[in-house]
DNA sequence: CCTGCTTTTTACAATTTTTTTACAACTCCC
DNA sequence: GGGAGTTGTAAAAAAATTGTAAAAAGCAGG
């Protein structure tokens, strides 16, 4: 008599903070629940699911938003912003700016991103 | 034991306001008979057998009224307001509306779905 | 075919979410 | 340091969803 859809468990993301259920689409930080709106909660699921990788805008803009390379928005950002608000003082530590690029979640105690000089930099006295 | 063999009994549902006998298809609400047309007990009915689960629209739609995803109607709205209203006073506290997915019946004393005030991010640092 | 009740539709108001806009702040490279 | 390009942010605008009252449509029993 199962008739809500249970059907493929995905398993949970969880940190020492951060909590994600993808089956019932529910996070908490803190053992509190965070409430997301759906396209919040979509770009949070993409980010997390990819932990530690990188994402670049336009392949975010085309699985969250299903737009093509085509369509200029600043809504990706404006999501970023209010997802990181809702993380609370974690967010930074958890949502990454990968300038030029995109973004990156990485999980609570991950290394953070240091972006590789494209010169050796050896010039140390100034 | 029992010399008249209840057919299948389901456990009905009761809490501190509300009690839901599944089997009579009976409501009370504070003690009082509340008297739901069929729509309206089904709907109901639904939503108690799976308090705490968020359930979709499309769900209650096909769940109760044998609607596929590409009907358009607003007859779920109209009988959660109607159920709602028969609930008196506790209405919101059982029926919560899930913004863009649907609805959730929670017992009385379960915590409920609000949006925290996003506070401005204390520093968590250490 | 009336009558009373239930259900669905309609039309609009209210609410919530999403996107755009405009500008500030920042990064990178010269 | 300066400038072009990118991201952060608040606020306004737009879009989507839900709430609601009232009319219309169905449906049984008489």
């Amino acid at each position: 008599m199962g008739l809500l859809p249970v059907a493929n468990a995905v398993p949970a993301y969880r940190d020492e903070h951060l909590t994600i259920d993808f089956d019932r689409q529910v996070a908490e930080l803190d053992a509190t629940r965070i409430v997301l709106t759906r396209k919040e909660y979509d770009l949070l699921a993409l980010l997390v699911q990819h932990a530690g990788q990188i994402i670049p805008r336009d392949v975010l803009l085309q699985r969250v938003w299903g737009y093509g390379a085509e369509i200029r928005t600043r809504t990706l950002d404006v999501h970023v912003r209010r997802l990181r608000r809702k993380l609370g003082g974690y967010a930074d530590q958890y949502i990454e700016t990968i300038f030029g690029i995109g973004y990156r979640f990485q999980p609570f105690h991950a290394p953070r991103y240091f972006r590789q000089p494209l010169k050796p930099a050896f010039a140390v006295g100034a």
